[in-house]
DNA sequence: TCTCTTTAGTGAATGGTATTCACAATAATA
DNA sequence: TATTATTGTGAATACCATTCACTAAAGAGA
């Protein structure tokens, strides 16, 4: 890479940089060019050099922040062997809190409202978005292969579509899906309401609340940690 | 009500419903006042005569929202008998499931982004969404009292605090609390994903997936419909 | 080193947004 | 009918994204 080339990936990195600070600051859908642009004292139009417009910009935030979510998960999961899958799918979803937590900007990015008028490349966000799951259908998956997983309880193959070709999730088996499904609608519902505000201050332990929730999950697939 | 306060209130909801219109058209933070005023046959500046400000307009149509939902959920449990319990949970559920996809702009409104620079009032805002939530607690609270909830297995006191004063459910006992938190977060989770798109398109049939969770719930808790 | 070419950044212009305000037109009231 | 309150207008301010012609500077090749 070239002396410019590196000068150049490192403009749209703070670019990047400064844009979440902001969003930070004062909400997602505030993201201003303009205001990009004047704290990098620039004038706002130099910014389309490094992003052809606005929603380039997202998507690459978007992608970012996938991708970080991935590393996360990941991380967090390396740390136990490979057959320890409760204990995996346990540190998995308390890194999903963790990092959601961490990251509001991120997590709205993806999970939140679509922006308007946004429309992120689904051939992109697509294998991002399996990516991220993938880390708890794998592990899922894994059990079940060792024949230790007893799928959730409320397991209704009917629910489901036949694995088909273009289906991305093909190579799953129903319960692995399905069970896949059950625990990360439940990690999810309680990390969002918790995020967005939602949890009554009455709930002065969310933490202890998620595991116990999590913990039930996990009995209920029979992958106790 | 006088001939002109009728027309003003006419105008009012005919503001918000030219607003609901467009938001679900092209998403929620793409509220445009003036886009409003264009379809009305108006000049962008008449509408402060109505609404002092774009923070106003939202604040009406998320309270509206809330109303609404609060509304269907009643509705939704008043068709089954008070000691119903089970068959009336299941129902508010099915009916906030309902609702939810019925009118993703509303639900947005309230579960969705934080829209930047609005922060809606909280002395209107929060007894509104205590409302809503009060439908499933009430429920929980009166099969606490008849002596039939079980709560749910990963009950946790302690990460309540004890009831206090200012606290709007200070009213409700710690296992009512917490069983009612689990059944929304399990609830909501299910929701938030599908309405946002997020549930893989193998999932083909999400009602019957959110049916299975929320009985499994109802059966945690001891109050099989 | 000197020229040529690529690129970063500028500044103006277009058209969108919310909001304020002084003013005109209209409707209700005394 | 005369007065008053209210509705709507149009201009002005200040943001925003985006496009484009232009300048200045940096790198490449001779």
């Amino acid at each position: 890479m070239s002396r410019r080339e590196r000068a150049r990936e490192a403009t749209r990195e703070e670019i990047k940089a400064v844009a979440r600070r902001q969003m930070a600051a004062s909400g997602t859908a505030s993201l201003s060019l303009t205001a990009v642009a004047r704290e990098m004292e620039l004038v706002p139009s130099a910014l389309y050099r490094y992003y052809p417009d606005r929603d380039a910009l997202i998507t690459a935030l978007l992608l970012d922040a996938f991708a970080d979510l991935a590393a996360a998960l990941h991380i967090a999961v390396e740390s136990f062997p490979a057959h320890a899958y409760g204990a995996r799918l346990k540190a998995a979803s308390l890194a999903y809190r963790a990092w959601s937590l961490a990251h509001p900007v991120d997590f709205q990015l993806i999970f939140g409202n679509p922006i308007p008028g946004y429309h992120g490349p689904v051939e992109l966000t697509g294998p991002a978005m399996q990516r991220v799951f993938g880390v708890f259908l794998d592990i899922i998956n894994e059990a079940y292969s060792a024949g230790r997983l007893r799928p959730v309880p409320d397991f209704t193959p009917a629910a489901l579509c036949l694995p088909s070709p273009g289906n991305p999730f093909a190579h799953y088996a129903p319960p692995v899906m399905y069970s896949g499904l059950a625990g990360w609608t439940t990690m999810h519902g309680v990390v969002t309401l918790e995020l967005f505000g939602f949890l009554p201050h009455s709930l002065h332990d969310p933490e202890t609340f998620f595991r116990g929730r999590m913990e039930l999950y996990l009995a209920s697939v029979g992958l106790e940690p």
